[in-house]
DNA sequence: GTCAGCGATGTCATTCGCTGACATCACTGT
DNA sequence: ACAGTGATGTCAGCGAATGACATCGCTGAC
C-alpha cells in the first residue's frame, strides 16, 4: 500500500513490494495470487460479515432487507476503517485493473449473499434479485460516502439509497405491472 | 476466437493468434489493447446502441423503463447473434479475468446509461440507481436465457425480470418505506 | 509521373508478471 | 536424533505488453 501509493499501482514492480517487505519475489507470489490481490485480502472477512448478518437476520424479514442488513454491517465495518478505506479507494480508482478486481469481488458478494437467501427459504430468481439490488446499494452508497469528505453515516447513506431505489423502481402508478412489459 | 474455443483461453499465446490471423504479434497489440479485448469488441457498438434508444425514448417514460427500453434494444440485438452470443459466452464463464473484463464492460454501461438519463432531465442520484437496475435487469436476463438452451425471448426476458425485481424491491406493505429504514 | 506524407505493418529489444522445480532451514512431535 | 512439515530462497523460463525504429503501400499535390 505504500508503494501503490507514493508512485502508483502500475509504476510499482513487485522486486519492489518484496524487497521492502524484506521478503522474495517468489515469496510475494505465495502469499498474494497476482499483484493486485494485496488490496483485496481483506474481501472474504467482509463476505463472511455480509453473510452471517444475512443470515441472522429475522426470518420474518423481506429478501431485500435481509440482504441490505448484510451490506449495512458491512457499512459500519467500513467506515470504523474510514482513512484505510479511503486511501484504499484512491489506489483502485487510479487504475482500471484494480477496478476490475473490485467488480469481481462485488459479484463475489452478491453471489455469496444470493445463495444465503435461498438457505433462507427465498425463490430462486428473488434470491439472486434482492442480492444484486443489495450489493447494488452498497456500491452507490459507498461512493457517495467516499465522494463526501465531510460526510456522514455510510450505512445511514446505504438505507437512503435503498429508499431511492424504491422510489425509482417502482415509479409507475400502482407500483406493480411494469409500463414496459404491458407492450 | 477459434483458438480459444478451441484450446481455451489461457493456452492460447498471442503469438499463436497473430499466426493463425497471418499477422505479426505486434500489430495484434495495435488492434487490440490486450489478449482479452478481442472478445468486447464489440461492447462499444452495444453501448451506443443502449445509449441511442434510451434517448429516443418517449419523454414522458419514467427513467426506469427508459434504460429498460435501451437494455431491451440490446437483446434484441444478442439475440440475432444467438450463436456467437452463447461461444462467446462459454468462453467467458470458463475465465476468471474475461469475467473480470465483462464486469467492467458493464458497469461502462451502466455509466454512459445513466450519463444519458440525466441528459434527458433525470436528477442525479436516481440517474445513477435506475442505469444500475437496468444493468442488472441486462445481466440477470442473460444469464437465464443463456442458460435454458432451448429457450425463449431474451427482451422478454427482461422485461419478466424487471417484473420481478419490482416485487421483490417493493416488498414491504405500502411500497414507500423501508423496513430497515424505519429502524 | 514523381514525390512527400501518412497509416498500417514488421522487426528487435526489453521489462515485468507469474510459475514450476528444487534446495534450504526452522520448528515440531516421536 | 530423526522424520516430517511448512515457509522461504534460488534459479530458469514463459508469455504478455511496450517502446523505438524500419519498411511498404497508398494517396494527394505538384
Amino acid at each position: 500500500m505504500e508503494l501503490y501509493v507514493e508512485r502508483g499501482f502500475d509504476e510499482t514492480t513487485v522486486a519492489e513490494i518484496a524487497k521492502r517487505a524484506g521478503l522474495t519475489e517468489r515469496t510475494f507470489f505465495r502469499h498474494y495470487a497476482d499483484k493486485r490481490e494485496v488490496l483485496f485480502a481483506g474481501a472474504a472477512m467482509l463476505q463472511e460479515l455480509f453473510v452471517a448478518t444475512a443470515m441472522d437476520a429475522p426470518a420474518d424479514l423481506p429478501p431485500v432487507d435481509a440482504a441490505i442488513a448484510g451490506v449495512v454491517a458491512g457499512g459500519v465495518l467500513i467506515q470504523e476503517r474510514r482513512a484505510f478505506a479511503r486511501q484504499r479507494y484512491e489506489i483502485i480508482a487510479a487504475n482500471t485493473e484494480l477496478q476490475e478486481r473490485e467488480l469481481i469481488k462485488l459479484a463475489s458478494l452478491s453471489a455469496a449473499l444470493a445463495a444465503t437467501l435461498r438457505r433462507r427459504g427465498v425463490a430462486d430468481h428473488a434470491a439472486g434479485l434482492a442480492a444484486e439490488v443489495a450489493i447494488t446499494v452498497f456500491k452507490i452508497a459507498f461512493e457517495r460516502w467516499v465522494a463526501d469528505p465531510i460526510h456522514l453515516d455510510l450505512p445511514q447513506l446505504m438505507r437512503e439509497s435503498l429508499d431511492e431505489l424504491r422510489v425509482v423502481t417502482a415509479d409507475s402508478e400502482t407500483g406493480r405491472p411494469s409500463t414496459v412489459a404491458a407492450s
